[in-house]
DNA sequence: CCAAAATTCAACCGATCGGTTGACATTTGA
DNA sequence: TCAAATGTCAACCGATCGGTTGAATTTTGG
């Protein structure tokens, strides 16, 4: 709620989503899913520098996706649900109604549809 | 299946994240679970040209998220929510553990966590 | 028949993405 | 003490993004 440069709900999904839509990334939230771990560790697998695995999780640590903890000179990053809970929130508000109008196009189909003609 | 060209569900995920990070998109998402629309009715309420609102109906066509039925000049766009479905499914697959393993880093820190160190 | 409507297409633009490499700062351990 | 380890930073690169404008295409209605 501050003033100033205020973060709206739009920014952090803008971050959350663009973080996932990434396979790389989404593989280092897999991992993660499996427990905490080094930025060293968390490289190895993929066939790509160290820099660019960093900046990977420099990504997710800016959805809130990813936390972080120095000690020494090791990073040891863990994942943070949250973020991803709110994407969650979001998918269900404007998808979980695949109960009640599912597929609203079949039906806008053979209704005739005359709303959306003009 | 097809053996050419093989699209995986990395491909698929790519598409559909990538739909999602933008708040014209998510927005147009929103619109549509109200229901089927027109593309110029669709583009009304955001302040861009009709072209740039053409192009990210089509950012969320080829992700699935929106179906298209052509009649005539208009093409009426309706939500398909299956991939919103598929994107939900990799969320919770990697995040509903926050019943058990809730807050994992929290753990890590406090149990000196040496799985984590060299 | 023909102008207007609906929409995409094509070209262009600056900004961001995802990767590289090399330099840098810090910390560790022998 | 000092070399190796850990990780980021900075600069660079080609590709993609998100928008614009203007032209093209198709369909409609009078």
């Amino acid at each position: 709620m501050s003033a100033f440069a205020a973060v709206t709900d739009d920014d952090r999904l803008d971050l959350i989503f663009h973080a996932l839509a990434n396979r790389t990334r989404r593989a280092l939230v897999a991992r993660l899913a499996k427990g905490a771990a080094k930025v060293t560790d968390l490289a190895e697998p993929f066939g790509m520098s160290l820099a660019a695995v960093s900046k990977h999780l420099i990504v997710l640590e800016n959805a809130g996706i990813v936390d972080r903890r120095v000690s020494g000179r090791v990073h040891v990053c863990a994942l943070n649900t949250g973020p991803l809970a709110s994407a969650d929130e979001w998918l269900t508000a404007y998808g979980d109604f695949w109960n009640e109008k599912l597929d609203n196009f079949a039906t806008f189909v053979e209704s005739g549809a005359n709303e959306a003609e003009e």
